[in-house]
Formats: structure tokens, sequence, C-alpha cells
DNA sequence: AGTAAACACATTGTTGACAATCTGTTCAGG
DNA sequence: CCTGAACAGATTGTCAACAATGTGTTTACT
């Protein structure tokens, strides 16, 4: 019933640890139209496929995935709760776009919650928690040895999940998991900087040291500090990028 | 075209200053159906007419306000955004609920957000937004004085927003009036002592003028103990609230 | 030629009917 | 009497057509 044979292909592992998966192997039939396509859609903002700041036609998306408008809208509808679409009445969604100053608000934002997450994990984590972080840290570093990129990042967003579950605020998850982590992949993805993930995982394995010994105070510095280093990457490239698409728009007006 | 004889009269000068409006007078015809009665089972949500934990019927919902189930499911995801209900697929809607534990949780990020928002507000209030805060604390002593508690509840609302809006971080704003301030207003309104706002206000002031004096540190202290304030006295009031639910549900059983 | 109103087109909002799924009940069996 | 499966009813998910609104273009006027 759904076009599968779009280039779009399912690529769902990269979200697999975001959403707890019910079924233990292969969830064909998922709960909704709406969930089948939003995570598609998700991934298709997130790799930049739908650039920051272009235009969404529900027609056109509905069409694409071989659905009526109806989910579409849900899907449009919940994207826009992990801000990663903006929608405003009778005019229609776009894909999100951030300012360089709004994407260090989201930072700074992100940096508070997750300093909150480490100081509560720190007091709350049980040990089989505390077992998985470790086992994740190992982990990272053989993909590191192997220089496997792409389980780097994957690992990355793996760690800061865990420690926010660890935390054991449901609110805090819901707006950190929910609302911001969606928007900061999608730069996190198109601003990268490959030369990180070396020190990165050294910060990570100081983090979780400071929760293990139950240091909240510290190990919530470091995840701040920590973040404050991806934003500092992340600007730089943001601010590059807009420079370079800036350049292109003057070069088509004069044309 | 919308039903509007319902018991349900509009009463939407609550949420006035939440939603910046757009038109100076009446509004009648607003931008979409979904939108206007969003803000009507808002209200019901809140003053508890829609009691928390509840069932939602779609259709009926629909037929309640005249209008179809298409606008009424869009109402409902907002809504879900807002964290005053909570879907799940094919089962359908209900009204959030909180346990004692996670109304904590939920004061403690907004402790966190709101002691952020004090630090930036510090920093970044202009002079204008000074004045407005400074306007609304002598409406609040008048308010106060002339033992308006309905007025109390607006200002109380008015004075944490003016300053989560001075922040001027985007996303820390999103973040708490989108995401988190439905779901405290419910709380608040369910479960408000009458006799906290005397302090509440002299707590207000004290928070203002160490904003004015640009010491961040001191507004966001002052703030994060402000709300634990209020948490304390919205638990006490959510305790005793559970309990006479648990009391009446056993009777019913015995009967 | 530049500006503003009017038009046509495209897109979103809304509706009612139909399909798929869940929930609660009934009924059979142990 | 209790447990479990089949059934019926209700409710949500999906669809396709229609209405309302915004956008861009054309056209008339200054």
């Amino acid at each position: 019933m759904l076009k599968q044979d779009t280039t779009l292909i399912s690529d769902d592992t990269q979200v697999s640890h975001l959403h707890k998966v019910k079924s233990t192997s292969s969830d064909k039939t998922s709960t909704t139209l709406a969930d089948q396509i939003l995570v598609q859609i998700q991934t298709s903002i997130i790799k930049g496929e739908l650039p920051a700041g272009s235009k969404i036609n529900e027609q056109a998306l509905a069409e694409k995935y071989g659905i009526s408008r109806g989910p579409t809208r849900e899907a449009l509808h919940t994207l826009e709760r992990q801000r990663l679409v903006v929608r405003s009445p009778h005019v229609g969604a776009r894909v999100a776009q951030l300012t360089v100053s709004e994407l260090n608000d989201l930072y700074q934002l992100r940096s508070v919650l997750e300093g909150m997450a480490c100081e509560l994990a720190a007091s709350r984590i049980t040990p089989e928690q505390l077992a998985k972080l470790e086992d994740l840290l190992a982990c990272q570093d053989a993909a590191l040895a192997k220089g496997d990129t792409y389980f780097q990042e994957e690992g990355d967003v793996d760690f800061h999940y865990q420690i926010i579950q660890a935390s054991g605020n449901k609110h805090l998850q819901e707006t950190l998991v929910g609302g911001l982590y969606h928007l900061l992949r999608m730069y996190r993805y198109q601003c990268t900087n490959k030369n990180r993930p070396v020190k990165a995982i050294a910060e990570h394995r100081r983090i979780v040291e400071a929760i293990a010994q139950r240091d909240g105070e510290l190990a919530s510095l470091l995840m701040r500090r920590h973040i404050e280093q991806g934003r500092k990457n992340t600007e730089l490239r943001l601010i590059e990028l807009q420079a370079n698409a800036a350049a292109k728009e003057t070069l088509a007006n004069i044309s």
C-alpha cells in the first residue's frame, strides 16, 4: 500500500534508538500511516534532501509516498512539534531554518537541559543503565579505531539519549527527545566536523566517570563544556554554509 | 458557522497574553476552525470541565462545537504538543494526568528553564520591557488591595510570560510557552491556594529588582525559590485532590 | 514606466463517507 | 466459578471531493 520503491529507502536504523521499537524484528505494518511517513520525512529533512527553508507541498508529499493528504498533514503537525517544520495557516509548511543566533540559542537551551539531565542522572542512574553507557563507550572506541564515522554519529546520539533517559524526568525527556533533538540532529548532520569525534569520545568518557562517581555537579559541568564544543563547531560550519548560500543567491540575482 | 450558544462562552481573555492577538478589536473570523476550538478546549481542560485523565471522544467534541472531525483532530494534535492531551494510536486521546512525582518533575524543569530566562533577561531586557514589568507589579498590587483574585492569577501568568519574552531566546520561549505552560496553568488553576498571592507578589517585586540591577544570578536564584514555593503549594493540593479521588473510587467499587 | 486593483490559479482548510482497529461483552469450555 | 476466544459495537484512521483562502499575474490607470 505504501510506495517503497522510491530512492528514499527506509534507513530507520538511524532513529531506532530514539523511539522504542515494540516488535523484536521487522515491524512492517507500523501502527499508522502518518507515523510511517513521519520517519521518512524526518530523515529527508535531516539529511538535507528537503533543504532548510524550502516550502513543503502537502499534495506533492502525499503523492510521493502514495498516501492521501490526511496522514500527511498529521505527519507535518508532528514535525512542527519536533521543530523541523514551521507551519502558518493558509500558507503552508516550510522546513525550519535557523539563523546563527537562533542556533546558538538552541545550543544554549540544550546545554542547560542536558546539564540538568547529568545532575539527575548522577543521583538516579541504575547499575544497568550505567553498564549500558559503558558498553556504548567501548563500542565508540572500537568504531573510532576502525574509522567508522557513521556509527560515531549514531553513538553520539545514543550517548546523550541514554543520559537523558537516566535522568528519569519524563518532562525533561519529552522536551529534549521529542522537541529539540531532531532539530539538533539536522544541523549536526549537515554541519558536522569529521575531526570532532576523537575528542568528543574522550569527553564522553569523563562525563560517564563523573556520573558513576555520583558527582552530578562535575558531570553537569563537563556536559555543558562538551556541548559548548559542539556548538562552536556547528556554528562555524553554519556560517560557512550560509555564506555559500548567500553568494549563490547574489549570483542568481545578477543573471 | 460555529456554535457559540453552548455554555462554553468564549472567555479568551484568559489566554490573550499568551498568544499575540493580531487584530486590535474583536477577531470574529479567526484564521482557522482548529485554532478557534483549540482555545475553547484548552480552557475547558484548564478549568477542569474536561477532567484530568478523562477520555476525549473526537466525534462528540466535534459535534459539541458544530464542526467536523478534521479540525477537531488538528486541535487535539496541538493540545498534545501543549502536553494537555495524551494520544495513543487507534485508542484515542485523554486529558493529561500527572502523578505527584511527575508534577514535581515538571516544576523542576520549569524551575531550571525560568532560572535561565531570568539570567538572560537580566542581561538583555530593554527599558520598555522593564517598564512593562513594573507596570504589571503596580497592577498586581492594586488587584491585591482590591482582593481581585482572578486578576492576580492572570497577572502571575503575565509576569512569568514577560520575563520569558525578555530572555530573547526563541527556543526557550517556545519550550516554556508552547510546551509546558498550559499544563502548569491547568494544575495551578485546579490546585491553587488563595493565600499564596500575597507573598508571591512580594517575590515578584524582588525578582524584577534583581533584573533591573542586571544581577542575573540573583534573579535566577529568586525565581527558582519562587517557583519552589509554588511547587510545594500545588503538590499539597494535588495530593489532597488525588486522595479524594481515590476515596471516591473505592466507595464506588464497594457499591 | 510604475503602482494598484482585479483576476485566475494553486494550495490549504473542511467535510462526510468508508476502512481498519480496538474494547467490552457474550458465550463456550474447563 | 473462572478463563479464554469469538463477536458486536464503537472509535479512530484514511480517503477523495468540495470550499475558502492566499499568491502571483495580468491589466488598467496615474
